[in-house]
DNA sequence: TGTACATCAGTGAACGCGCGTTCACTGATGTAC
DNA sequence: TGTACATCAGTGAACGCGCGTTCACTGATGTAC
């Protein structure tokens, strides 16, 4: 018999999105079971059926999360290739659309500073998904020609979550979009004429 | 008379410098107002005498450990400038003594996601802090000759954070290390021959 | 096909705990006379 | 100088609340015969 998903199936993947949505726009402290549960469309009870823990769930939640912020980088960036790629995705992880809307997109600026004092399998999940994302971006680097590509790929990701990290902090302010402009220039002259 | 400090006004210090320690150790949420009075010597009840509410205490703490951030780039530069600070001020932010020592060191790692959704007066605190250590860090892209010398203060700030945020988020990983470096050297390459 | 029963996803009330905040009280300090 | 009193920084127990987790129960589903 082929794999149909069952409804239990389907139950854990309303409350991994759930989780995704919340923690993407809260942080893991201010993200609750029974909130998730809530936004799964069911009651805190039947939580401990499908995850053995809150821990247990943030872990697969930011696993899941991170892969879908590689694919939306690379959505963003469309079939360009190299320094085109890197700029696009620059442009779309640095852009106010993304600063205002947090639920669809990176979990890194809201969670990766509470993730510092997190479980191990929290951290090992997170190390994984930047190892992911970092080795995508640098394929575009090694592309666009750069020597050290690898350390450029990690430096880029950093900038990039650091940017947008501050820009939300400051929201509202007009260094907020300074700040994601800054970074996003900083890119285009980096690679320059590549 | 001359300003001489009070019994009261030294137990206020005691409290801000808990809350400082604690928060970039602990983040915001992460800190109780009962382990920042314990941190001062005292009892919760004598909190209140002192400041209006947490969210108060986090506002100024922020001011003040952005204020110390500001003068701990300036003591790991100690008397150069231009490009030379540049240097020497990613290479003490992004060392392994600062991942892996946060108490003394800059709150924004700690706090940056958090205060994406504090009150207002955090907000406002958080984006002074940044504005004048910005405003240091120009000072140098400018006297090491740099065009677009805020832009490019404002990136190699996101940069900074991001780095550092990340490398404490997979402390213990060979990545860790790997993207400290590859932050330290992203910014000796930009500055080049300059 | 129809009935009896086992399974199990999900409910919702309850638990113990730590939090921010309040408040009646204490006891040291300094001023008034 | 000595005594009475007001002030007020700090104590520590208590509050209401939201959290993660537990658990007795429900009711729909599918299998056995």
């Amino acid at each position: 018999m082929i794999a149909k998903t069952t409804k239990k199936e389907q139950s854990r993947r309303r409350i991994l999105d759930s989780s995704a949505r919340r923690i993407r726009e809260r942080g893991i402290s201010g993200t609750s079971v029974a909130e998730v549960m809530d936004g799964a469309g069911m009651t805190v009870g039947g939580f401990y059926a499908h995850f053995p823990s809150k821990d247990a769930l943030v872990a697969e939640t930011v696993t899941e999360a991170m892969r879908q912020a590689r694919a939306n980088l690379c959505a963003a960036a469309g079939d360009s290739r190299g320094a085109e790629w890197l700029r696009a995705a620059a442009r779309s992880y640095l852009s106010r659309a993304h600063r205002d809307n947090p639920s669809p997109g990176c979990p890194l600026p809201a969670t990766a500073g509470e993730i510092a004092r997190a479980d191990p399998p929290v951290r090992r999940a997170l190390a994984a998904g930047i190892e992911e994302v970092a080795g995508e971006i640098a394929t575009h680097e090694r592309e666009a020609g750069r020597d050290e590509s690898r350390a450029e790929a990690l430096a880029a990701l950093a900038m990039m979550v650091g940017g947008l990290t501050l820009a939300r902090a400051i929201e509202g302010t007009p260094l907020s979009d300074e700040l994601l402009k800054a970074c996003r220039d900083h890119v285009d002259r980096c690679l320059g004429d590549k």
